[in-house]
DNA sequence: GAGGTTTATGTTATCGGTAACAAGCGGCTG
DNA sequence: CAGCCGCTTGTTACCGATAACATAAACCTC
């Protein structure tokens, strides 16, 4: 049982010896739709199985030049709404025989320069990228290297090539809209940090236009330090928030950790939410359906983001994709709950 | 700017060409430890950077009998424990140059043998699967594979070859241990479907074993359906209990999401915890620390799985590991909190 | 300055598959 | 029965890189 290991690998000329036939007969055996006596086939199978042969995809690659791989970049695992985008991804395109090739920047566009440039170089047959901000360099890569490019989570203003997403600015926006028609006046905004995270970045932005437009002050901020942000920086942050402005209203942040976060430093307070302050979040993660009281949120359907590319990836394959880069809107959806006093 | 794609990607030739060269010195140019003019080598790499030559890393590894890939397996992506563990084992085989090609089973075995067997066709140089219950067939298929295979979040009673992880059963008796300690003697469960996801049902036998050796009533048991466990099926769990159970002092949860379901449920029926109701979770999730009450759990280290795995494939690699089978035992911690009145 | 060594580069064969072409063979047609 | 067709199988070259070996020039050393 405890053989050693095989230092050589079985591959099909091995096979081929054993069964009687050439490679070429044993190539063929694996490969639907080609002309192989049923007999030969079903022999050639027994004994590759038999002999624990493992199909080479890689040299196959080669001389078919292609990799079946779909290069995608995500900021981190450590986000439900990245993962449920990558999952649905994964699942649109395991259909068509692509795998998914992982990598993470960790929201820093130089660790995103390195790791396309690496991922690259497996030459996957597409690349998508999370976020619509790189490095110059980056652009470059990306515009050369011959393949369809995507970027997700975002409406870049100057795309690189395709586009699945939305503003992030625009749905804090709508979320501001809100409650300022819900009554609400001295706002604040918890998160953010313009070096780092340009998704989060767009989100504050979206606030601060939202506030001004309406005439508000936009100077109520507390930023939660790098993405991404955890619940425990929420609360810190609604301290801060509640220490220099007391009179606060209401708090919009850049993601539901960080207002979950709030949310339980409140309890500790003995702030009433929706009552004292109303809560607002960004991402619909779980935790904003179930909490109490649950937390009014954006969800930008990531699952949906994933179908989509996926979706795109394979008609561009296929070759039914309309012309020119495609740019799909996806709009997030306002979810009301009870920490705005929606519930 | 608008070129259209390279139909033919630049290739070595294609850059010898150009520097005027053979291909056998680009290919060394882009090896360090490789005798090269210096001025040739600064030359070579001006011209592959201006024609955007990308190496191809399949076909170098085709000759070299390498593949720079490890396979990597776990139930899903939805799970901040295994995006931990596969985030540390990336970053602890990135230094080497080493790839995770991942890919999710979703808690079945037979996706997981589909799946094992498709990543096995990329030739990687190590295979590391969460869970140590597989079908015959995956058995064999990574017995045969001649890789190191490494199983990770069990104790397998019998492995297949190396081993990092923890007993599932155990540490949930060591929380009903504590439970016990503290004077709680009407402990139910929540979770463990036995048909699905082999580790929850673990969790579930420690439960009753424990229950068993304290000669409690083990009887007090909801299911949560489909692993991963969601909030909202841990809500309607504990409902469950506690229309069969109303004497229940304590609730033991197969993760902390059930966990917090369970305690938002309690919060909306005014059940006090922990005086009126104990809950304890598992995972110890960012969510368990900070919500009201804090949540008693066990704490998996899922990062620290990653890199002792990352560390013993290094080391595989390396031939500094011990001969043999290697087990390398993690012992999750217990997290006290409010949650059982520890806090 | 002959012989040995180092440095820089080229040539050939090869990794494990497969496209393209070739060929053997039985059956069918006129 | 010559000729053509379809089915099955084999042969050759090649995908893009590189190990191993070969070679040419420069550089020492006694």
């Amino acid at each position: 049982m405890a053989r050693p290991p095989n230092p050589k690998p079985v591959t099909m000329k091995d096979v081929a010896r054993a069964a009687g036939v050439s490679v070429m007969t044993v190539s063929r055996a694996f490969k639907a739709d080609t002309s192989v006596n049923s007999e030969t086939r079903a022999r050639i199978h027994a004994v590759a199985e038999e002999m624990g042969y493992v199909f080479d995809v890689m040299a196959a690659n080669l001389r078919a030049q292609k990799s079946d791989f779909v290069a995608v970049t995500i900021p981190t695992l450590s986000n439900a709404n990245f993962a449920d985008t990558v999952d649905a991804l994964s699942r649109g395109l395991a259909g068509e025989g692509l795998q998914v090739l992982l990598g993470y920047d960790n929201y820093d566009v130089d660790e995103e320069e390195r790791l396309i440039e690496q991922l690259l170089r497996r030459r996957p047959e597409a690349i998508v990228v999370t976020g619509g901000t790189h490095t110059p360099r980056t652009r470059r890569l990306l515009g050369n290297a011959g393949i369809p490019v995507v970027e997700i989570w975002d409406l870049p203003a100057d795309p690189i090539g395709h586009v699945v997403g939305f503003s992030n600015a625009g749905c804090i926006e709508d979320m501001v809209d809100h409650l300022v028609a819900k009554g609400y006046r001295r706002i604040a905004f918890i998160g953010g940090d313009p070096e780092q995270d340009t998704r989060g970045a767009d989100r504050k932005r979206g606030f601060l236009r939202a506030m001004r437009r309406h005439g508000l002050d936009a100077g109520r901020a507390a930023g939660v330090g790098r993405s991404p942000a955890s619940m425990q920086s929420g609360a810190r942050a609604l301290t801060r928030i509640m220490a220099e402005h007391p009179d606060t209203q209401a708090v919009v942040c850049v993601a539901d950790q960080s207002a979950f976060g709030a949310l339980t430093e409140c309890m500790r307070r003995g702030i009433r939410v929706p009552e004292d302050l109303a809560i607002a979040g960004f991402g619909a993660f779980e935790v904003a359906a179930i909490c109490v009281p649950t937390l009014t949120t954006i969800d930008p359907l990531p699952g949906r983001i994933g179908a989509r590319t996926a979706e795109l990836l394979l008609a561009l394959r296929a070759g039914t994709a309309p012309d020119g880069p495609q740019t799909i809107s996806i709009t997030p959806a306002l979810r009301l709950a009870q920490s705005t006093g929606d519930g």
